[in-house]
DNA sequence: CTACCTCGAGCTCA
DNA sequence: CTCGAGGTAG
């Protein structure tokens, strides 16, 4: 099936392609790269909230870095639209902050009273990144706010790509508790004091960002090859259920499973795949991992949530099926029958 | 085997 | 948002 070029026709006669001709959005923010640049920005802000739509950016920090190195950086506060609250005796106030904020980052209503504005602010810091590749821990927060004060204030798209230190932690270092970027600094042994300042935390993701970078480095770790990912499907990393063992020697040979071949689809609910395999196998039956003219029971989990699944029949069920109505020695057992037959210890 | 799809789980940002 | 698990098509 062909896609082809979506375009949309605006009201003053301009065109905007929506698709390219593979049916591929037109991106219109950047890519997160999976790569270890030597020259980028690190970008950081600090914001009311987490919502682009209802918060507003209080401060923007840049750090340019080059060979590695940091040769230039940018900072400054944003003064926000601000709001009124009223208390009991309907006298109003203005803040800009309120105390969470304060007390989260120390910028305080005091200080962005006398801060400029977007406008005054978001041409110097274009200026500033330029094109540069933008690095920044869970990078996306603040790029979502950028791209939408930069779209509003210039009329410009942010487009440029970027490097999420997140992204990149959780593959490089998948013991740690957790990624945030305290836990990463001091896991790094970088110092994090003073955080939740725009500028200081681009240094202490900067450092962090060194110090990644020099542990892979150190290793010889290709930071691309962690993240090819083998497809669960085939023989990479996906458990062939045919090379299960038995773990034990003596069989039933009576047992219904004795020499039968088996095949699971869907979801079991009330252990793994593997698992469940490991049972057959320990009463002298085998695993096969797709329907075959061998197979002689097909166990039903569940694939509700499987939205290729059309209409509650996966394909394993529907060949299986088929094959029965050849004449096949095959049956198709629930999950909860398959419980019974395997607790029954012969018949 | 390769390429692609879909869903749910878990998480980070101020 | 990203990723892994499980599944489909050729």
């Amino acid at each position: 099936m062909s896609v082809g070029v979506s375009i949309i026709v605006n009201e003053d006669g301009t065109m905007e392609i929506l698709q390219d001709n593979k049916g591929r959005p037109i991106r219109e923010k950047g890519e997160s790269l999976i790569s270890i640049p030597s020259n980028y920005t690190v970008v950081d802000i600090e914001t009311t909230g987490f919502d682009p739509r209802y918060d507003e950016i209080i401060e923007v920090g840049a750090l340019k870095i080059r060979e590695g190195k940091i040769i230039d950086q940018f900072e400054s506060l944003i003064q926000p639209d601000g709001y009124y609250l009223y208390d009991d005796d309907g006298n109003e106030s203005f803040y800009y902050v309120d105390e969470f904020i304060t007390e989260l980052t120390g910028i305080t209503n005091e200080m962005l009273s006398k801060a400029p504005t977007l406008e005054k602010v978001l041409p110097r810091f274009i200026e500033f990144i330029n094109d540069d590749i933008l690095l920044g821990h869970n990078v996306h927060f603040d790029i979502n706010f950028l791209y939408d004060v930069l779209m509003e204030h210039l009329d410009y798209k942010l487009s440029n790509d970027m490097v999420d230190l997140l992204r990149l932690s959780r593959k490089v270092f998948p013991d740690f508790k957790n990624h945030k970027l305290e836990t990463i600094s001091i896991n790094l042994g970088v110092d994090n004091s003073n955080a939740h300042r725009s500028l200081r935390d681009c240094e202490i993701t900067y450092q962090c960002f060194s110090k990644l970078s020099e542990h892979l480095k150190a290793n010889n770790i290709i930071i691309e090859d962690l993240f090819k990912r083998k497809y669960s499907s085939g023989s990479g990393k996906h458990l062939d259920l045919r090379t299960i063992e038995a773990e034990n020697e003596d069989f039933d040979e009576e047992h219904l499973l004795f020499n039968a071949y088996c095949t699971f689809t869907g979801k079991l609910e009330k252990m793994e795949r593997k698992d469940a395999a490991q049972i057959v196998v320990n009463l002298g039956g085998h695993c096969l991992n797709s329907v075959t003219k061998k197979t002689n029971f097909l166990i039903l989990g569940n694939f509700d949530y499987n939205a290729t699944v059309k209409d509650g029949k996966s394909s394993k069920l529907k060949k299986a099926e088929q094959l029965i109505l050849n004449g096949q020695d095959l049956k198709i057992l629930s999950e909860d029958v398959f419980y019974d037959l395997v607790m029954e210890k012969s018949y």
